[in-house]
DNA sequence: ACCATAATCAACATAGCGTTGGAAAACAAC
DNA sequence: GTTGTTTTCCAACGCTATGTTGATTATGGT
């Protein structure tokens, strides 16, 4: 690991700079958002966040990746202790929730930005690998599916953090394990007779 | 209907606005394309797209609401004369890949944009409001599952038409009800059967 | 042919962009 | 602390797109 020690002044001036973007894509589509802005919520002057990004989208873009890559890591860890796909996501989204504001901007941007895309691309590298042997189906028909689940999976974890995580944890990764998975699980019954009574 | 005779002057300057915009749209982003640069494109003087348009924004504005539109009225049309939801959604799929330009950018186009959300809703309507009946489960959760449902198919139906429309469009209403539909299905075998052989 | 309406054109002030060079401040190392 | 380096700040620059205006030309409907 090449770490190298950052000067304080630079970390201070990228935190705030990503601050105030997420703060203003709250309420604000990115391209409504101006470098002036951004600076003055940020409090920075415009030729110093022009010395580390290019525009806004440029912020946002390393925002993303810098999501992606602790999204990563993190992920990571978890998975060399032999954890259930429940508990795992239960962690994502427990994480998620810690950093609701964040995710919400990024979830919403889906055009352009390569945030969803990232995820999907995640998602199936850690738990799609065997849906192709299980269906035994066309490759394009799996990556339909595939692409059907994570796009349904994300915009149910978009409108649960948008509502204010009214659910518990549990309950959302219950639901969707449940829409994601139910297509190979061959009984479904039990966790419908559940919801049904709920 | 209060049906207007609109200048033709005006049709034409309003149509060949909108081709631009979708046309610069296959290959920028919204946010990347000016208002010089459509009327360019238009080959409309500046001061006449002002006249009817505040922005690019807007003008994407129009051209989503009067698509829906579009999509309701042939709809409705359709839907009065008792034909099967897979015929419907075929015939909708026609829709799509007749204007598949304009769908494709349209539904790239999420965030901000108000045009997914409106084929969500247009979708509840019209085929869903079963759903909650056949559950019996929280309202919240069939919000979920409801979105869960109709963004994963939107996503598949823009993969679709960006990869050139390679299956037959009976070949993805099919799958597209069976993602859809089967966790209401009491069986799926024999259409999963149908894949693994596929 | 007539008049209303729409599109064009030129011009304007405004605002944000992206860049520059030099002064001031904060930093790390000693 | 002193020193040398790095970063930020500041003021200014030309540039481009914006949004608006008023006058002129062209086209539409009847």
């Amino acid at each position: 690991m090449a770490k190298k020690k950052i000067d304080r002044r630079v970390r201070y001036t990228k935190d705030v700079l990503k601050e105030a973007l997420i703060l203003l894509m709250a309420d604000n589509h990115i391209s409504k958002i101006s470098v002036k802005k951004i600076c003055e919520i940020a409090d920075v002057n415009r030729s110093t966040f022009y010395a580390h990004y290019e525009n806004q989208y440029d912020l946002l873009s390393h925002i993303e990746r810098q999501t992606i890559q602790d999204i990563h890591t993190f992920v990571a860890k978890e998975r060399s202790r032999q954890i259930t796909l429940h508990t795992m996501l239960c962690l994502f989204l427990e994480y998620a929730a810690q950093n609701a504001k964040l995710f919400r901007v990024l979830l919403n941007e889906r055009s352009d930005s390569a945030f969803s895309d990232e995820v999907i691309r995640l998602v199936k590298e850690l738990a799609l690998v065997e849906t192709h042997l299980e269906f035994k189906t066309k490759p394009r028909v799996v990556e339909y599916i595939q692409l059907f689940s994570i796009t349904g999976s994300l915009r149910v974890i978009e409108k649960w953090l948008e509502d204010g995580m009214i659910e518990s944890i549990d309950e959302v990764a219950d639901l969707l394990l449940l829409l994601f998975n139910h297509r190979v699980l061959k009984e479904e019954t039990h966790y419908l007779r559940g919801l049904r009574d709920g």
